[in-house]
Parts: C-alpha cells; sequence; structure tokens
DNA sequence: CGTCATGTTGAGCGTCATCAACAGGAGTGG
DNA sequence: CCACTCCTGTTGATGACGCTCAACATGACG
C-alpha cells in the first residue's frame, strides 16, 4: 500500500496524455499499486490461459505480447516500454489469450482488480484514458497487419524502426540530431524475427541491406535512424495511425517523418 | 430521430451481449441514431483520413476494415457484419487511420458523437460496453496477426473460416448439422487474398487443397465447413481468443472446435 | 578456458508471387 | 437473340523471396 510513488511515474504521466485524470484519482490509483516487481530478461509476466487478479503497469523496461502455437513457433504481437497497461483486457477477459513477457529486465507494477473496478466506477475519465489507450493498441496491431501481410521483409523491419522510433520519441526516449534519431534498442535479431514473422537468417540478411543503404545503424544495444526521412520513405511509414498516442503538449509540432 | 428502432434490434442486441445497458438508455441511443443509409457492395463508409462526425453501426451486411498501401495494394485488417460498431475510434482519434468498405449492400446506421458523448457521461455501462468490443476487436486483431505472420498458406486460409464461423454461430447466422456449419460467405477469393496476405491465384490453389481434403465446399455465396474439428486441427484453430465476444447466454456451451 | 547466446555466411530448396491465358456466368446493349 | 464486356474463378509456366540446415565467428560470462 506504501508502495513508493516514485516509480509510478510513467504510469501516471503516461496515463495523463491519454485524459485528464483528477489528481486525487491519480494518487489513489497510485496507491493501489499493491507490490512492485523485477523481472529478468525473458520473464512471462502473465501467461496465455492466466484468470488474473491484478492488471500490470510495466514502470522500466519492454515486454513483448506474444502467443505461442503448436509446434513451438512464437508470434510477437506487439512491443511496449515503460508507462504501458498491458493486460487490462485481463478485466472483461475471462482469461487471457497471449502472453506477455519481459525482453530486458523489468519493473512491473500490479494493481488488483478489486481495487481498479470501483475506482472506474467513480471516474468516468480513468474510463475514457483506459479505453483510449486500448484503442492506440488497436490501431498499432492494425498496422502490424498490414506489415505482416502486405510488405517485404526489408520493409517491414524497417517499419518497424520508424514506429517505435516515434512512439519512443513522443515519450522522451529517443534522441534527435539532425536527420537521425536513436534509442536503446533491446531486441536480438531472433525476437526482430518473431515480431516481423520472418527467420533470424533472413532479418540478418535484411538488416545488412538497410545498414548497407545508410538508413540505420545498431551498435550495443542501441539503435541510430540515420536518415528518418528516408527510412520512412522507404518502409512507407506514415505515423497517422499513432496519432492517438501523440502526448497532448506536443500535438502537432511533430518532426516530420 | 424518429427513425425506425425496428432494423436496430441487431445493434441493439449486440451491445447488451457486452454489458447490461439499462433499457432507457439503449431506447435513447437507439433513438439517436440519426439516419440510417443503404450502400451497395464494394463502397467506402468512412475513408482513411476521414474525421467523421458520426459513429457508425452496421445494421445488416458485411463490411471490411482495409488499408491501401502506396502502390495501390490493399489489406483487409478485419470483418464485422451486423450489429458491429467498426469506427467507436472516431471519437478519440483526430482522423481515421483506415477505410472502413462494404462487402455486399449494406444497411448502415449513424450515430453523431455529439449525442453519444454526453450519454456516454450518464451511462458507465455504455462505455463498458463500447470498451468490450474494442477490446474483442483487439483480440481477434492479435489473432490476425499470427495468422498473416506465423501460419502457412492453407492453415491461415482455414483458420479464418474457422474464426467466422464462430463469430457467426455465436449471433446466430450459422447453421449447425453434426459436423458441418454452414453460413453466408460474400468474399470473393480476391478479397480473401486480400485478408490472409495472400495473392487470388494462391489462394485458388489453397481452397482447392482445402477441397480436396474434404474441410471445406462452397458454393454460390455459401461456405460449408465440413467437418468442424478437423478444420480446426488443421487450422490450429482455438476459439478462446473470442471468448470476450461469446454471448454471455450460452457461455460455456459451445461446441467443441 | 569453456560455455552459451547472438550474429554471420553459404548452399539448396520450397512456398508463394508474377504473368498470361482462358472458361464461365451475369449484365448490358444492339 | 447474340455480341460484348466485366467479374470471378481456374490453370500453367517461371522465377523470386524467404526458409532450412549447417557451420563458424564473436563476445559475455562464469
Amino acid at each position: 500500500m506504501a508502495a513508493a510513488h516514485q516509480p509510478i511515474n510513467t504510469f501516471s504521466k503516461r496515463l495523463n496524455m491519454f485524459a485528464d485524470v483528477p489528481d486525487e484519482i491519480d494518487h489513489e490509483l497510485c496507491g493501489f499499486v499493491a507490490k512492485v516487481r523485477e523481472f529478468n530478461a525473458n520473464h512471462d509476466i502473465v501467461s496465455q490461459g492466466d484468470k488474473p487478479s491484478h492488471c500490470c503497469v510495466i514502470l522500466e523496461g519492454w515486454i513483448a505480447r506474444n502467443k505461442i502455437l503448436e509446434g513451438g513457433r512464437r508470434q510477437i504481437t506487439a512491443l511496449h516500454f515503460s508507462g504501458a497497461t498491458p493486460d487490462l483486457q485481463s478485466l472483461f477477459m475471462p482469461s487471457l489469450d497471449h502472453n506477455i513477457t519481459t525482453l530486458t529486465t523489468a519493473r512491473v507494477g500490479f494493481i488488483p482488480h478489486a481495487s481498479l473496478r470501483p475506482l472506474m466506477e467513480r471516474c468516468p475519465s480513468l474510463v475514457r484514458a483506459f479505453w483510449r489507450e486500448t484503442l492506440v493498441d488497436a490501431a498499432i496491431s492494425r498496422e502490424w497487419e498490414v506489415n505482416l501481410g502486405a510488405r517485404p521483409a526489408s520493409n517491414r523491419i524497417a517499419h518497424l524502426f520508424c514506429e517505435m522510433g516515434t512512439r519512443l520519441e513522443w515519450f522522451g526516449r529517443a534522441n534527435r540530431r539532425g536527420k537521425t534519431l536513436s534509442f536503446a534498442w533491446p531486441l536480438t535479431q531472433s525476437q526482430l524475427a518473431e515480431a516481423t514473422g520472418l527467420t533470424n537468417v533472413h532479418v540478418n540478411r535484411c538488416l545488412q541491406e538497410l545498414r548497407g543503404r545508410g538508413l540505420v545503424e545498431m551498435a550495443r544495444e542501441r539503435m541510430t535512424l540515420l536518415d528518418v526521412q528516408k527510412l520512412a520513405a522507404f518502409a512507407g511509414f506514415n505515423p497517422d495511425y499513432l496519432a492517438a498516442e501523440e502526448p497532448r503538449d506536443r500535438a502537432g509540432q511533430n518532426q516530420p517523418m
């Protein structure tokens, strides 16, 4: 109950990007974070089939939504980082339809459903904020469907880089210098393959192509998009689908991408 | 204002599957259906970039969410039929990120945002119902991502058939007889190709395979799944991800699929 | 120093795309 | 009634994109 309010900043900050949640509700919400746990990389926070009694909040780190097919193949369906609340649907769904797995070490808070439900009753703007987060997720999923169904491998990978670059920059987690944009990038090539529906071998070759074209540079867990506009053109990336996630305090003043 | 309440049945019925919306709110909501329009097949109800002032409700017919890439390629990201409210996100998103296009002739109702917003303020359960519909959509999108990213062509097509069969049956739009399930199927092979990220030529050959295996039969706009269990096994279909859409009055009593 | 995860390269092959042609049915207009 | 077009489905030939399998390089870590 006395869980530190400080680490919850990212959550609270992000929530307020979606709707004006009154301070006291926000405060109360943070107080509900029943426990905060650290996870190693590559650990399931919640799994397919679970019936969670808490919602989780990513306070720090990256996670991947993913499903595992019979045969063991894994498909990553979404990437999230600090501030996200990736299993809100557990409030309604009888059981979870996918895994939520850490990609890095991660700090995760848990909010009991039992606390969240009455709070939502009292605070429509909280419901709005959550609903809106769901809508953003859905828009991103749609774009991933397009990416998986309709773009060739290299463009597909480039598109993912553009998307993550944009989302990270909006949340203050990327550095822009001239034409370049750089940010922490924890995914291995195999994980990137799982997100794009390719094999690690082929991802490796596509990355060589992107490097060869002078579009990206990767070093030690860090990604640099060398020419954001050229990369976006190559990928066919148009950030409109992310618009609902754009922090309201900077809406419209985007760098072109 | 005096818009016929009768054709709105499908909407109202579906809404109440998601949450108990009080009768008077339900009634009021239906009264807000400002106009009802008929569309021909293959017509955009709303388009990429639109800033709609109304939400639409599919009263009768099928629609496809889709995005068009530069180059003209089209990816269908979702299929919906009677009862769906596919552009709720227009309440929040600055502009629509995809097209909503009829696949059949369709009857569509429109509800002004200006009427919907205050009603939502007053009725939390309405917000819940809408949010929940968004969550179902998101779960389906995730499964489509898996389908597009990780399943070979024939299995991918089979999976789509299983999903639509299940959803249609839950809404009383499919007939089960023994091992078989049959329902109206308006998609052409080319549209099926756009939904599965394949070419029409390859879809044609996969359908021959499915027919050859005795799994499906298609005749004049009608689809028959000849052995639902075998088809599900072939597709790797597990209906759990649809659970939140399952009508509450029949939860649990599913035929195995 | 050995082990393990990750990245890289090569060779060969299969799934699926491309391009082209044609059949059949529905609708249109002469 | 037939000629015409258009849409949908079907088939064949060819080739490319991406997969599989296998080997090896590199760096982190114990």
